[in-house]
DNA sequence: AGCCGGATCCGCT
DNA sequence: GCGGATCCGGCTT
């Protein structure tokens, strides 16, 4: 399901994004997760219906956003961890003054948001009909090469090698740079 | 009512 | 590579 995303575009408000780097966070079942210990105001978007954007503020000063991937009730979504600005690129250097390359303009969660200019104005609405889009490539379209491994600042037992389920595609330069790729790069896959 | 830590980013070393 | 910024959510008292 999440690496499905990898290669997809994300439309914001006159920038589109190339999704490189995710993570998939599942439900009541997951430690990881911000619906583990089920629905609060937070976190009753992601008991929505699937295509649904998420979005929460972190650390006092970013906002990162996910997608509903679930039936309503089920709360799996996936963080949308990097990617790469394939238009509007003037427009994402301007929300995002301190990149100095291009390469950073939406390399993390943080910055993601910042050059779709999602805020948490964004949370709940609906990705076909709202202001940010997504798009999905065509089922025959070529297959992307990609790895796998544990996700990215998730501590306690959601973050360990039993949870592998960061992906990425193989060689991005805008795959976030934090812990580095996971001992050995991870496992190359195909889809 | 208060505490603690976080699905981060940036600047400095 | 490291620490500071900055503040909310969720759990404890």
């Amino acid at each position: 399901m999440a690496p499905a995303l990898l290669g997809a575009w994300v439309h914001g408000r006159g920038v589109t994004v190339r999704l490189t780097e995710v993570e998939a966070y599942r439900g009541q079942t997951d430690p990881g997760s911000h619906a583990f210990r089920g629905p609060t105001r937070r976190t009753r978007v992601m008991f929505g219906h699937p295509g649904t954007l998420y979005v929460y503020f972190s650390y006092g000063m970013h906002v990162c956003a996910n997608i509903v991937t679930s039936p309503s009730g089920e709360a799996s979504a996936v963080l949308l961890r990097a990617g790469e600005v394939v238009d509007g690129r003037e427009l994402a250097r301007s929300r995002r003054p301190t990149s100095k390359s291009d390469i950073d303009l939406a390399r993390g969660p943080g910055r993601l948001c910042a050059a779709l200019g999602i805020t948490l104005d964004d949370d709940g609405d609906d990705l076909r009909s709202g202001p940010i889009r997504l798009e999905v490539p065509d089922a025959d379209s070529p297959p992307v090469a990609y790895a796998q491994g544990p996700r990215t600042g998730v501590s306690g037992p959601g973050g360990s090698e039993e949870y592998p389920w960061r992906f990425w595609i193989a060689g991005e330069p805008t795959v976030s740079p934090y812990r580095k790729s996971p001992p050995r790069g991870g496992d190359e896959r195909r889809r």
